[in-house]
DNA sequence: CCAGTACCGTACCGTACGGTACGCTCGATA
DNA sequence: TATCGAGCGTACCGTACGGTACGGTACTGG
């Protein structure tokens, strides 16, 4: 679809970085014209906006169903779910979609932030919640609120990561760190949420 | 002081938001003439500089020394810690000074996220650590590496709140929520890495 | 072969904004 | 009182950028 090369052109501007992302650069980048880009898109926050959504479609892949879990499967969902938010948030891609969103979030208007919200911190709340809440079904964690315990795996995943990247600082990680980083907060998420017989 | 009026007026216009934060707004609000705005401060880019270090200088009050910890104080100090860094991260004017910064750090050139990191994210943590290290001292904590146990307690303190605030998400924490919250990481730090004996 | 459509490239317009210039006022010093 | 510097208000300049207009080209359907 040549609609979506364009907005793929954007978020290479966007990761870029050197560039202005002014709508000259995307229709020269995209071999587009001007025209072209506001007859699709309406002006410069639709495709913002389309580019943001794009990406986000790009993201979550599958929804996998949650069957029956024992303590090395609920581990290793779990596992999978930090390292894979860790991968997201640590590509240069979030990295600058995140600064355009937190940037347009100051001057309202359209609601690029609410759409990486949603697409980023919630939908990974949505997915990590049923694992938790059949972990606690097997009676292998124990908790009141699903969403309390999901935020506190959040914060043990994430850290200090993303605002500091989002600040600037350089700090990338190897598929090796994040794994062990993953790790690491799985474990401190089942020391504190965890049954004995896990 | 003359000049720190004009920087208040910046963190003001920077908190409200609605007005686009140009040099005219800024000479305007401080009832001074931009002439005189790049005379002080060079740029534009200067002006923010000497903002976000303005508003740094006023928030890492004292550094309170550590002297022996006993289980009760060890805890207070972790509490007082999470509480003023959750009171920090949700005040609009940190929002907003956060926003430019990472705005900023996009298209680099002078160094706000910089600033702003050095003085908030590892300004705490080099408040923490000594602390923590006081608390290993006397028995109560265990860990090998003080940076890693900051680590997990900014993550458990933090959570989600500061990218949810940044990407534009009303979610206002009152003082008791705060408290609340605190409280809460910091059992759970101390869960993590507490000692028997604690 | 013709009409219509979709789109590229380029030129253009209006405006917002960073930065500069200048005249005026006012308070301090001699 | 004369001089001087600091700084206010305003007007101005140049440019970057969002958005529009338009001529030219290639493809499609009749």
């Amino acid at each position: 679809m040549r609609q979506q090369a364009v907005l793929d052109a954007v978020l290479a501007l966007m990761v870029e970085g050197g560039e202005q992302l002014t709508m000259d650069a995307v229709a020269r980048r995209a071999s587009c014209s001007k025209e072209t880009l506001y007859k699709w898109y309406g002006d410069r926050d639709g495709l913002l906006t389309a580019t943001v959504q794009w990406q986000a479609s790009r993201v979550h892949a599958g929804r996998e169903t949650v069957q029956a879990l024992d303590g090395t499967t609920l581990r290793e969902h779990l596992q999978d779910f930090a390292v894979s938010w860790l991968t997201v948030i640590t590509s240069r891609t979030s990295v600058a979609l995140n600064r355009i969103a937190v940037a347009h979030a100051g001057s309202r208007k359209s609601n690029l932030g609410g759409i990486v919200l949603a697409n980023g911190r919630f939908a990974i709340g949505e997915r990590v919640k049923p694992v938790l809440e059949a972990g606690r079904a097997a009676g292998l964690l124990a908790f009141a609120d699903s969403e309390a315990a999901f935020r506190t795996f959040f914060g043990l995943v994430g850290r200090d990561i993303q605002i500091r990247l989002l600040l600037g600082e350089a700090l990338d990680l190897d598929a090796d760190e994040i794994r062990r980083d993953a790790g690491r907060a799985v474990d401190q998420f089942l020391a504190l949420y965890g049954q004995a017989n896990a």
